[in-house]
DNA sequence: TAGAGCATGTAAGCAGTTACATGATTCA
DNA sequence: TGAATCATGTAACTGCTTACATGCTCTA
């Protein structure tokens, strides 16, 4: 199977529960699916043009009093059906890519001190993510049972929590390995 | 700054250890790094092609008594210059990408049951993968204190461990709570 | 009145994937 | 003798990133 945009998908699968324009878009992906796709308005713009001249979405101009106009989205059936279609299709293609570990793995060509500069960072870093993504799961606590939807984004909230948890072990047992070495 | 072909640097840190062919390259990169950083012969050859052009790697043809003749490339000083050059600055863009929660996340589009058997797939993928990392862990750890640089291998293999071990647990945790919606 | 945010895009360019192509050699 | 493995590449394509461009509106 060829590559196919990603971001097609998460077009389709947001427009599906409300119409919106692509800024609103970018805004709801950043909140609710940046834990584990990120994407920008360089992807979203040319993606929701394509997806138009497909007839998958339908684009509307939308006056506003309240700032600038607005195009606004609407997801077709044959949108719809493109996104089940991927839907049952498994999942393949999960590379993660950790420019860190890259980094760390020829650690031995710059001081120590440098690798454990390194791992701080990282663990700062996620550790804030940590914390955004423990807001989101208690606000989604509160309206788990309204919508079967909220199951779902639950599950992904769930997955970023226990992966962050991960980062943060392994941060910590990585920094106690290399001080034991460095004391020797 | 522009994109960096990673690629590169892979290549350049695997050569300061020991010369190798572009074929020895991947073979290495498949075994050893794989678990956090992905790339194919397409990537690799025209990689070699330009590291060379820059002065960076030496290529040399070596005649082989066994199997094909091997185009056998080793690191320039330039070559050894621009990789700690890469090292000395900070990690960025760790972007994680998992196609499996993406579709998870629309899961509501379509059956439980073939999200639960997304889950699945993906447990029994994963559990696969930290088989390997484990037998990896076990060499490395015999020679761990031959080189500075298997410590650094050793702390990028139990960041798969750890990252595998949340994955087996979310995989469990979300499917018990699919199962327990299902029931009701 | 100035800056933050709203809103929509384009252009350039590289990274990375996939499929194809070729031929030698080893070994069961 | 035929399949697996060794070994080196090329071509086409596209996803994605980065930077740039524009102009409106709200509010402190």
């Amino acid at each position: 199977m060829a590559k196919d945009n990603k971001t097609a998908y998460i077009i389709l699968g947001l427009l599906q529960h409300e119409d919106m324009s692509g800024y609103d878009i970018k805004k709801k992906i950043d909140i609710m699916v940046s834990h584990f796709w990120e994407t920008g308005y360089g992807q979203i713009y040319p993606t929701l043009k394509q997806l138009s001249d497909n007839g998958e979405v339908l684009k509307e101009e939308v006056e506003s009093t309240k700032g600038p106009d607005k195009i606004v989205y609407s997801i077709t059936d044959k949108g719809r059906e493109k996104l089940t279609d991927w839907l049952k299709h498994p999942a393949v293609n999960d590379t993660v890519r950790y420019e860190i570990l890259l980094k760390l793995f020829f650690g031995s060509a710059v001081s120590m001190e440098e690798n454990m500069e390194r791992i701080r960072n990282f663990q700062c870093d996620q550790k804030e993510k940590m914390e955004m993504i423990a807001l989101f799961k208690d606000n989604l606590q509160k309206v788990l049972s309204e919508d079967t939807d909220h199951l779902y984004y639950y599950l992904t909230v769930l997955f970023g929590e226990k992966i962050y948890r991960a980062y943060m072990e392994w941060s910590k047992e990585a920094l106690e390995l290399l001080q034991n070495k460095q004391k020797k």
